[in-house]
DNA sequence: CGCTGATTTGACAACGGTTCTCATTGCGGA
DNA sequence: TCCGCAATGAGAACCGTTGTCAAATCAGCG
């Protein structure tokens, strides 16, 4: 029971350009900046609606989301179904994806060495990116 | 250039009840429940002091902030000053310090990668801990 | 020990992100 | 083509958090 990619969701003219525009981002991005760049676009979609799909888009794996510092949501969609996590450049945005079979295994043993189960986690990595750590100080 | 240990704010009735009262809970509490909890003990602390005093007290690292799913800030006292993780009881709350020079490698190493500097990273571990692992299902 | 100026506090308004409401719209199947 | 139901949109409602500003407090000093 873990297949709930069950979308059964009517396809809409809103709900492709959310995904669109999600896909045309290499960076995670606010419920209101991609309900600005639609606006942008000329495409007209309620905020509401934004919000409305990009949570359902999340609850079925379609796209990542992370808290910002500030307790913002943010989302990208991701490049693979996998379990994965991100490097995120704190200053353009710019976010790689990873996958790192170490965190999960020591996730897992500190876990297990304090008697837990059902163990998930999150694990996000921030720092400069080549060029920003360039262009700074 | 890491010592914002600079606490030079004045001790007062209210700040002492705030770090008493996070002391007494091993779990992660948010502001209004901390608020909440001296209230019911009788001491009288304004919601917005217990807010500015939580955030002092993190920005000094004599606390530790993480963000709930949902978005909402919780806080502990932390019991060692040096870098550590959490794992936490998505039953009961319940949060355990860990350290793990895996993960922090691990993360050095898959940020280097990619040309990141500057790295830090964010890594919560939650799951069932012990007791409600036997209580549920 | 009381005075003085600066820091804190507290009540409440303001904010910003997110969610809810509900009438309207538009898809998909019959 | 018609119908029924899910999805949408506009705006209000929510809720955690932050800002405002006058009143209360504290530290040092005379």
């Amino acid at each position: 029971m873990t297949e709930q990619t069950r979308t059964d969701r009517r396809p809409t003219r809103q709900r492709a350009a959310i995904a669109d525009a999600l896909a045309r981002s290499p960076e995670f991005r606010s419920a209101q900046e991609i309900h600005a760049d639609l606006a942008g676009d000329g495409t007209r979609v309620g905020l509401a609606t934004v919000y409305r799909n990009l949570q359902a888009m999340s609850a079925d794996g379609e796209v990542d989301v992370i808290r910002t510092a500030d307790g913002e949501a943010v989302y990208r969609s991701c490049a693979t179904d996998d379990h994965h996590h991100h490097v995120v450049c704190r200053g353009c945005g710019l976010a790689v994806e990873v996958t790192g079979d170490a965190v999960e295994r020591w996730a897992e043993a500190v876990a297990a060495e304090h008697g837990f189960t059902h163990v998930r986690h999150t694990v996000e990595v921030d720092g400069l990116c080549a060029q920003c750590s360039a262009g700074s100080v």
